[in-house]
Formats: C-alpha cells, structure tokens, sequence
DNA sequence: GGATGTGATGTTTACGTTAACATCGTGGTG
DNA sequence: CACCACGATGTTAACGTAAACATCACATCC
C-alpha cells in the first residue's frame, strides 16, 4: 500500500513523469488512454500515478481543450417539483454525454437584490447554459446573458431569441379541461399559477381558450402561487360558489389544496366537485382521492434540453424555435360526471 | 451599439489590450477591479471589452490560481425532497460565498451497472466535494473519492473518516414519539424508510429506544421506500390492526400515504389514530388533515455544509466529528389525545 | 536641484496539459 | 544491404491569466 505522504495538490504530469522515467506526453497519453503506449510503459506511469495520487488538472485541460464539459443552469429555485425533476433529469442526460451540471441559483430579484456572486453570468465555467425560467426575469434580475454561449430555455417563450424546450403546456390544460368538460360539467374553474411564470399563463390561456371554443362562460380565475397553501385559499373562495363542479388546478400541490378546502366545505369529491391537476406528483395517487392530472414527462425534457445545447456545441443544424414535450391525461379518482340536478 | 461580429470565443487579454493600447496585465487588473488602475485607462480597457465581447477565460483563471471556486456535490437522486432542498440551500449558500456548485449525479448501482462519465471523479472541476449518501454505498458504485479533497458527508455515519453535517434524527424521532405518548397512546407504530437509509436508520433507533426507556411494546416495523405509495401499503397493513392508534412514518410523504389508507379504512384521524410525520413538506400543512411533523431546518443544514467544507478549503481548525441540527416538532391536527376504550 | 518615494503601467514567467512535430529503433522489402 | 514504414516515445510550443518584478513619470522633501 503506498503512503499517500505526499500532497496530491500540486502533483502534475512532470512529477509523475520523473518517477516512471518517461516523459510528461507519455504520461497524458496514459491519462487520455491513448492506443501507442507499449504495455510495460503504461504500468509504470499508472504505478507512478499510484504512488503519487496524482490527479488531472482539469483546469490546465480545460485551458488547452477550450471547453469544460460542463453546462451551467439558471433557475430561481429548485423548491418547485417541476424545476427539480427537470433538473435532475438534466443532470442525468448530460452525465451519460459526458458532461457536467453547473448550478446557477439567481436570487429573486424582489429579495434585497442580493444577487450574490453571479453578477457576471460571463465567468462562469460552461460550456453552454440552460434557463429554467422567463428570460425577461433575468433580465429583471440585472443579469445578462453572455453572447456567444449557446443557450437552450426552458418555461419561457423566448422562441425567437434562443431554442425553447418545453412540456406542452397549452395541450395539456386543454385535454384537463376538455376531460371535465366530457364528463358533463357546465364549466370548468381554474386555478392559475403565479402570473410571473409563463407556464401558468399558458396553461390559463389554453384553459379558457377550450372553454369558449366550447361555448362555455369562463368563470373568474382564482390565482395562486403554486403551493398547496395558495389552492387552499382559493379552494375556499370556489367551495362558496355552488355553481362550481369542476376545478382545473394548474397544478397538483395546488390541487391538494383546493381538496383539502372543499373537503372542510362538506363538498365531495369526485361526488359534489371535479378536481384535475397538473404535474402528476409522485405522490398524487396517494392523495385523497388519488388525483387525476396532466402528466409531464420531465426525463424527456431533461433529455431534449442536453441535445439542443449539445448540438448547438457541435454547430450541428439544430432546428430553431420551441420543442414541445408531449403530456397526458392521467385517470384517476377525483373526477366523476356530472351530477345533473 | 458595437457591432458583435467578432466571435467572442478567443477573445483574449491580449485582444483586448491591443485595442485598448494597454499591457494584458493592465486589461486583468481592470478584469480583477485592482485599485491602481487610472479611471481614464480603465474606461478605455472596459470599452474594448465591451467592443469585442471579451469575457475572461476561467480555465487559464482557475489554472493560475490553483481553484476553481467549485463545489461538487454527489448524490443519488433529487427527486426527493430532502434532497433537492438540502442541494437548493447548499447552492444558495455557496454562491453567496463566492462558489458554484457542480452536480454529480450518481446511477444507483443496481440500474445495469452504467456510471456515466464520472468513474473518475478525481477529474472533476471542484476544490471540494459534498456527499449526501451513505459513504459505504459510494464504495458499492465502485466510485472512490479522490485523495486530499475536502469532503463533507450528509446522510451517513462516516464521522470517523469525514466530517459529517446531519439533521439531528435522533431527536426528532424521539420528539414525534414522545408526543405520541405524551398523549395518552399506549404505544406508536413505525413506518421505516428503506434499510439503506441512514437517516431511516436513526428514526427507526430513537423511535425503538424511546418506546423501551418507557416501558413501553415495540410492535412491529413497517417498511417502506419514502414514497407515499409505500406509505399508503404500510397503512393499511396498520388500518387492520384495531390496537394502533399512534403511527410515526419517517416522512411525510409515508404519512400522506398511511392517512389515505386509514382514511379508506374508516378510521378517523385523529380521532382514532394520530399520525406524525418527517419532514414539514411545504405541503404538509394541505394534507388532510394537516399534519403534525418533524420540522427538519435545510436551509441551515446547507450553510454548515458549506462552512464545514469552506473551513477545511482554507485550512482553518475545523471541530471535526458529527455536527447535528436541530428540529423540532410542529404541531397541527394529525395528532390528538388516545380516545381510552 | 538631486535624492527619494509613490502610483500607474509594462514585461516576464509559470500554472499543467496536450497538439504537433521530431526522433529513434525495429522489422520487412526489393 | 540499403531503404522505408511504422510504432513508441520525446521535445517544443501554446492555451489565457495573474503574480512578481521592472520601469517610468511625476510629486515631494531637504
């Protein structure tokens, strides 16, 4: 066993080298795995590795490759289920390719305007970047995109200015609605996400688009702010309305809450109110009752994000514009027909 | 407006020091905001930056300096949420100290053996690296971390061979039970988490040794995986049982789970049974009822993550050993008093 | 007015790696 | 046997930056 006495912090290649009695080319040839070194060569210069704890400096090969192999991530939050599986399913993708994942945290810019470190987005050590947000935000949050640096954005409808991926926001809300619609409902309410975020708008704009194409009233919108605390209130406001029969929630945690509050009203679900949401949670079968929603395939996402940007870094052709990610209708117990009067 | 046409990759010190007619090392001092730059040259540098799109090379930058300004950490999964908020808050904590986080996601070992790219994780681009698994379950994905990294273990018993930051799971757990039996039950069942857990495994202790050190039956434990599905699988197992009145589940998820399965079974709660959970989930508070949970601190888990790893980096005296953050239990309307027969 | 200090800027060099080219020996070929 | 091809290894140079040192102009002081 050899004796690590020696700090691995400042072993380089010409230490190694010294120690196998070879020069520093053939230990990066070692290093990188290339096919010309003779068997007995390589032994020595893994030992010499070995004994050294010698580690590359992925700095200096960075220096000398020009890239980093690393994309970054701007997102406000990871709190958020549909930003975590995202990037999670980033990170997945991208490993398999062989890069890494940056994190880039922007503080929101309403908080105290601490924007920490990442002023200058421009020193970042990526290669390309991905943004899990609206880009006029970043904008509000005083932060510029580097020029130059191939982005891909997610939940944004910067189509024009960078390639877009993005679940099928406007489908989904219109199969949800559509659904309540089937089942025999009158209309069909919504709860709508913040108006910060475009998904939310979209998923509104789709909801009350099927409404009227349908020849239904569009009821007032209730607003919340995705957590299940904000379905809650606005679950109370729509258990004071008797009309109300079905709920679109835009999306499950939001759903929860509007369930919970009807629950407290007396009012059954799926016997009194219809209650569809968006995201399909982990946890939504266990919800009571188990919740049907609009499921969004995130690993694809995550998958489609890491191609765009990666083909950008190739300059392969890629195709401009958004890519939309299929979603689906999930069954499952909380919504039933209508129960006419 | 400058006319960008000029790719900005390879747009280096010395471009922009032609052009502003300065040294490079001038054009770094202003890059670095050194005092000893005359305003007059300063504007004149930062205007050919702007011109030519320059923006530093942090390859050559990490390079000179010998840092990267970079946390690794390495995890299984975010999709759970303890999880994704411990790496929420590390992110947040480490950019306001200057450092990015790099992601390292690992395979689980039994998923067909691929590990991506990161077999080598001395490769990686980080001054440090924080690792939120059991250390021994690294070992089983055949992963070793690099030598002389600093490392900060969450999630794991490693204390001997790595300073560890943890939740103090141990109180917690005893806190839920305590309450339990503070309030009247004559015992609390348990719903585990998986056996690889290590914080499965301290719940799973305190809960067993606070029943004992009351004189108190231990029933049997039931397992799950943290999902509210297998929450939900233990619960009605528990729901055939007429002697439980008083369920722990490791996590909120699990509770959600087992209140669906009590519900289902008829049993009220609280009013037949109490139900705790781990946690406090943003949504726990909608569940229904809203739950009484282990409130677990991430945030502050985070910072100390990056202080311990911070301090270790500069060489400072560090305590090493096990550092626990404190919870506490929050009471809302899953729990009541044992309705005596 | 010459010595001295000070602040602004320039020059040199090294960080660790790898592409490109150079060298050297070995074995096969006409 | 002279020549060439080829495989293994070595040498050189460059990637972009910043520390250390050098220089220069000018103000200050006796």
């Amino acid at each position: 066993m050899p004796t690590n006495r020696r700090a691995a912090r400042g072993v380089s290649m010409a230490d190694v080298a010294r120690l196998a009695g070879v020069s520093a080319q053939t230990v990066s040839r070692v290093s990188n795995g290339h096919p010309s070194v003779v068997e007995s060569t390589r032994r020595q210069v893994l030992d010499a590795m070995q004994e050294l704890g010698y580690r590359p400096n992925s700095a200096a090969r960075a220096l000398k490759r020009g890239e980093f192999r690393t994309l970054g991530i701007i997102l406000f939050t990871l709190a958020t289920t549909g930003n975590s599986r995202t990037v999670e399913a980033i990170a997945t993708h991208a490993a398999r390719e062989g890069y890494a994942i940056t994190l880039i945290p922007v503080a929101v810019p309403t908080q105290d305007g601490v924007l920490g470190a990442f002023t200058r987005l421009g020193e970042l050590a990526v290669d390309g970047i991905i943004v899990i947000m609206e880009v006029h935000l970043l904008d509000a949050a005083d932060l510029t995109l580097p020029p130059n640096v191939p982005v891909v954005v997610v939940d944004s409808d910067a189509g024009d200015r960078y390639p877009v991926v993005d679940t099928d926001q406007a489908d989904g809300a219109r199969q949800a609605t559509r659904h309540l619609l089937d089942l025999g409902h009158p209309t069909v309410h919504h709860v709508a996400g913040p108006v910060e975020s475009f998904a939310a708008g979209r998923r509104l704009q789709a909801w009350s688009d099927t409404l009227r194409s349908s020849g239904r009233p569009v009821p007032e919108v209730q607003r919340g702010d995705w957590s299940a605390e904000s379905g809650y209130r606005a679950g109370l406001a729509l258990a004071a309305d008797p009309g109300c029969t079905a709920v679109f929630a835009a999306n499950d945690q939001m759903a929860l809450g509007v369930m919970r509050a009807l629950h407290e009203a007396g009012r059954a679900i799926p016997g009194d109110v219809s209650v569809v949401g968006f995201d399909d949670l982990p946890d939504s079968p266990a919800y009571l009752p188990p919740l049907t929603t609009v499921h969004q395939d995130f690993a694809e996402m995550g998958r489609r994000c890491v191609d765009t940007l990666l083909r950008q870094l190739r300059r392969e052709p890629g195709r401009p514009g958004t890519d939309l990610v299929p979603t689906r209708l999930v069954l499952r117990d909380s919504t039933a027909p209508h129960a006419r009067a």
